[in-house]
Parts: C-alpha cells; structure tokens; sequence
DNA sequence: GATCTATGTAGAT
DNA sequence: TCTACCTAGATCG
C-alpha cells in the first residue's frame, strides 16, 4: 500500500535487514532472473527511498530500482526460507529474514547513473532530509495546473499519493482545484510543513492518519470510519459520509483518473 | 466463484 | 484521455 511513507519504512527496514553482508537474491518467478543471478550472493551496501521509488545498491554491480505500482507488496518473515508461492518477482535471504517481491510495476538492475536519471526527475521528497521545497514551489507557483493534480505530479512532489493530496488539502483548508499559481506562498509553506509532519507520523506508525484529536469520531461523536488502509483520515474515500469537522457530506470526483475527495465547506472554491 | 476496486505509472493515441 | 500492467481484498450473487 504504497505513499512515500511505506517507501521509506521499506528502504529503512531493507538497510537494517540486509546492508552490510551478502544477500541471496533470486527470482523464482523468472522475470528478475538474468539480475538476480548478476547479484547473487554479492554484499548490499545500502538500501534507499526517493518517493515512491526503492533502491538497493550493490556498488558496481548495480543498483536494484523497485516502484510498487498499485499492487506491489514486500513481505518479509525471518529464516530459514520456504519455497516460494504464486509469483515472486525477486526474493531477498539475508542474515536473519528473507522477503519476497510481488507484484512491482517496476523491478530492475541498473547503473549507478540510471538510478540518478530517476532520482533527478523526481521532486522534492517530504521524507528526506536534502529536499528542497522552493523546487517544488517553483513548478506550482507558475502552473495553470490545478493543486490537486500538483500535488499528485511526481516530479513536482515526491511521495504524495491519492490518501495525503486529499488529506493535506484538507487540513489546510484548500480548494482543491485552485490553480497552483493562485496558491499564497504562506499558505504552501504550511501544506509543506504539514506534509512533513504527516508524512513522518507514516513513517513511525505505518499508517495514515490526519485526525486531529478534538475532531476524533469519538470525541465528536460524528460517524467513525475506519478505512481499508488502517488509518482515521477526514475526506479520503468518505463520499458521502459527514464531515469529521462541519458535518457536510465529504464530495468526489474524478480527476485524471483518479478520486479526488473534499469537503465544499471546509475547502470552498 | 465472479466481479469490482485500489494509497501508481508509462506509453500509446 | 485511454489502456495495460497484474495483485489481493472487498463485495456481489
């Protein structure tokens, strides 16, 4: 289930893992095999997220590039290993667990400066700490682009998804198809600010959650819901359902293919 | 068991 | 703007 946060849970639980000594890697589905075989049994230096983007550096052998996609899913379990079931893309065995890899819209062996390419078009990432927000605010203070489709561009933002547009646009109060020039630059500095803090929460808990307490179901006695993706959000996949704050049933539409919810009071054109 | 849907992206049109 | 990718959980019947 894949924001930026699960990203950077991954390459965090990746290095402690299996940086450091030899990995076996392998592909019992097939389609990763000719790299896994370059890799196998090779040290993994280090394991990093750049958005939704995972890397694994091998030094000069390579660097493995991994994007989830919708579907893509790690698991991991501690040793010793078993066969694998249904199709396992790429499977790791370190010193004390092994995971398998299913499902990637992206899974592949490249060069130190392909890796670099991806990382260069990539935006600022809420997650890390190199980014440099005024990069991001540059695309969006010149766009025509509305915010809600910013904020999902990857090149202007790394890591955002579906669930933290829809949440941060909330909770600061923006209409989300404001076009991004329209945008006070105090205003982003507080969608950044609190992108970082969301984004960080994600990280620690391996959800998202963007409740603020005094607007928890339980204390406002407005009707809980607990989404499929574990957290207590304010708008997110809530058509229809009232507002955690005002009470207003929480809209949607689609925009570029993808839902896009809000409340018309608490954001208003 | 069949169908629908999804926290995503690239490439074709 | 559309489709393909290709997985799993929820929902439908």
């Amino acid at each position: 289930m894949p924001e930026g946060h699960t990203l950077h849970r991954l390459a965090r639980l990746h290095q402690r893992r299996y940086a450091g000594a030899p990995v076996r890697v392998s592909s019992p589905q097939g389609r990763f095999a000719a790299e896994a075989a370059e890799l196998d049994g090779r040290p993994m230096l280090g394991a990093e997220a750049y958005g939704k983007h995972l890397f694994h550096n091998y030094g000069p052998a390579g660097t493995v590039h991994v994007h989830l996609g919708l579907y893509g899913v790690f698991t991991e379990v501690a040793l010793p290993v078993v066969p694998p079931a249904g199709q396992v893309r790429m499977r790791l065995a370190g010193r004390t667990h092994w995971t398998d890899l299913r499902g990637p819209t992206r899974c592949e062996l490249l060069s130190e400066a392909e890796a670099d390419a991806i990382k260069a078009r990539l935006g600022p990432d809420p997650l890390r700490r190199d980014a440099q927000p005024q990069r991001a605010w540059e695309r969006i203070s010149r766009s025509r682009t509305v915010l809600a489709a910013l904020l999902m561009d990857q090149s202007v933002l790394a890591g955002v998804g579906n669930v933290y547009r829809a949440e941060v646009l909330f909770r600061q109060g923006i209409a989300p198809l404001l076009p991004g020039r329209a945008l006070d630059s105090v205003v982003w500095k507080a969608v950044w600010d609190d992108l970082v803090t969301l984004m960080r929460a994600g990280v620690r808990t391996g959800r998202i959650d963007t409740v603020a307490d005094e607007h928890l179901p339980e204390v406002t006695g407005r009707a809980p819901r607990q989404d499929r993706h574990g957290g207590e959000v304010y708008v997110y996949r809530r058509t229809g359902q009232p507002c955690l704050v005002c009470g207003t049933p929480i809209a949607q539409t689609e925009l570029a293919g993808r839902n896009l919810y809000w409340c018309p009071t608490c954001q208003p054109a």
